[in-house]
DNA sequence: ATGAAAGCGCTAACAT
DNA sequence: ATGTTAGCGCTTTCAT
């Protein structure tokens, strides 16, 4: 392995393997017409020049770059990054790269990614869109794949999301298996797809058992601790008395009701039961550990690029996916007999 | 803005601003020789073609790709994922696009990584390295950076990390503040880098106070929380009696120690004192608060970019920065008056 | 099965 | 200040 100045290309390894440049290429792509025996030649020949493939020149000849990029609110925020490690996972198993960019929930910078996505020729993109249009992605003129709750906007796109009906359900039904009565929503921002879609589920799961909706206490939240904290300030405030239940739309919201119900004196979860939406890792150190519905972020990447894969190829299935969630259970609910069901209302 | 089935070229905008293509060429890149007012006429030629420039082919001819590489152990790992978020916020002010790997802490992922980084033709990289030797490093052949600890082993190379000399002094001094002792040391996995830094900061902190190191209980831990649980266990046995100060050498061992801690009918921080080391989202949950010393990862990301700016450039400074931690105080580490001193060995 | 030749979209001399 | 020309490294017809 000689230490060039230039770095080798496929003339170099042709002249050492006393082929042709095309039959280089040949040998170097995988579906080819080409003797077995020329191709280990080559390839040979290539370890020997000490020869890369330069994927700029093969996008630019084949139209594949072989990269898709990825596109989420926030890098940082333990949900995204475990949804890029998934599709990172695959991607990497495909010997894809993923160009990865975070748009802050902002508009403009959605839209600026989208077109730095197209510049780099990105063979395609997963999208967590804040766009509350269609117009941006509608332009993007790319195959891409939407993760996330906005997804519900864009019936005609291919998505993969977890599934909000079966994640409440099984929150709900847990709740009420333990004796509770129905809990206080702790609901997300206003104007966010994933907040009605929360309520929702709620919404159809009461139909479903006979539980008028109309009676269900609500309380708004934004997502964040803070939220979550002036929330439960709220409830406790307007709460008659006995036990409090919650359930909240996400797990900062719930570490945040908690935090402040242990200020005011409640026990969690002999006065106050806390159900939260995500399965954040802060969750688990919390006193008492948070009893959470776990969305299954990781594979939800996973799945994201075999979607994304399937549109790049053409076939194109459109397919929504939702993937199931999971209860973690861990202490911050109580177990309240039937029985002690009036003493709530004490 | 028509649709064409061919995405326009420079070509495509020449015809239609009525100037040749090096011209056009010109008014799009920065520094070039141009009228002035050529340039807005071929821009705006540009713009009603819906012309957008080709990256691939621009990396191909000139050189330079427009992408860093960023290979970190695990994109989900919360200190990581903040890292990649400053780096790429701010690669995104530089128009550059950030190729996100995660090694997993895997010597041949990570060789694998630097390959494709290179036949991405990548103008650089950020990276974490989990190889012992600098081999591969040494083969990369493109500018780097390199981050966290294991930069150590490589004098001759800019890197970015945190100043654990510093860190450590802040968190001893603060415990010999509040009146205690030296304190178990939960360190991390053996053979790892991280772990005889933080010790011989120990040290070197030791020798300036008068105090003499070998006295120092340490407990191996593996940077993970279970790790932590099985640490505390042992410190727990072996302790004499009265109030127990831990200094983790991260957040994970610390919240696994309370954990344990809890469980065994100890309180935190009236018998138990915990002190950790991150920085992590989790430490603000746990109860109590996690009183920790704060790595500032995103500011990590950000320098990191910023010195393979300069390597890129050419200007090889070949720098080494540390930045400065900071004390998160939570709640975990007990006040101890000089005076009640004598009652901790009761 | 292999080689020759054309060209992907762009930049960078070199002219003018 | 602008145009002309020659590739960057590769894939892909089209011959052979």
């Amino acid at each position: 392995m000689r230490r060039l100045e230039r770095r080798p290309t496929i003339i170099d390894v042709a002249r050492l393997a006393g082929v042709s440049k095309s039959t280089v290429a040949r040998a170097l792509s995988d579906g080819a017409e080409i003797n077995p025996k020329t191709r280990e030649a080559v390839l040979a020949a290539a370890r020997t020049a000490g020869y890369e493939r330069n994927h700029l020149a093969v996008g630019m000849r084949s139209g594949r770059s072989g990269m898709i990029g990825l596109v989420i609110p926030d890098i940082a925020n333990p949900f995204w990054a475990e949804v890029a490690r998934g599709a990172q996972d695959r991607a990497e198993e495909h010997g894809i790269s993923l160009l990865v960019f975070s748009s802050n929930w902002d508009h403009d910078r959605e839209a600026r990614h989208l077109a730095a996505l197209r510049q780099a020729r990105v063979d395609g993109a997963i999208i967590n869109p804040v766009a509350d249009s269609f117009d941006d992605l509608d332009r993007f003129g790319l195959p891409f794949v939407l993760i996330g709750s906005s997804a519900e906007r864009f019936p005609e796109t291919s998505s993969v999301g977890s599934d909000i009906a079966q994640a409440v359900r099984l929150g709900l039904d847990n709740l009420v298996s333990r004796g509770h009565d129905m809990p206080y929503l702790l609901l997300g921002t206003k104007a966010r797809i994933a907040r009605a879609r929360f309520l929702r589920a709620v919404y159809d799961h009461c139909i479903a058992r006979d539980v008028d909706p109309a009676v269900l206490p609500t309380e708004d939240g934004d997502y964040t601790v803070e939220g979550g904290r002036a929330a439960m300030s709220r409830i406790l405030a307007r709460h008659p008395g006995g036990h409090i239940s919650i359930f909240a739309a996400n797990d900062l919201m719930a570490l945040g009701a908690m935090l402040t119900a242990r200020e005011q004196g409640l026990n969690c979860p002999d006065d106050v039961s806390i159900l939260g939406f995500d399965g954040v890792p802060a969750g688990e150190f919390s006193w008492p550990g948070l009893t959470t519905i776990e969305k299954p972020a990781r594979a939800i990447g996973r799945r994201a690029f075999d979607s994304l894969s399937e549109e790049i190829a053409g076939r194109a299935d459109h397919s929504r996916i939702y993937l199931p969630c999971r209860l973690l259970e861990r202490g911050s609910l109580a177990d309240r007999a039937p029985v002690q069901r009036r003493r709530e209302v004490a």
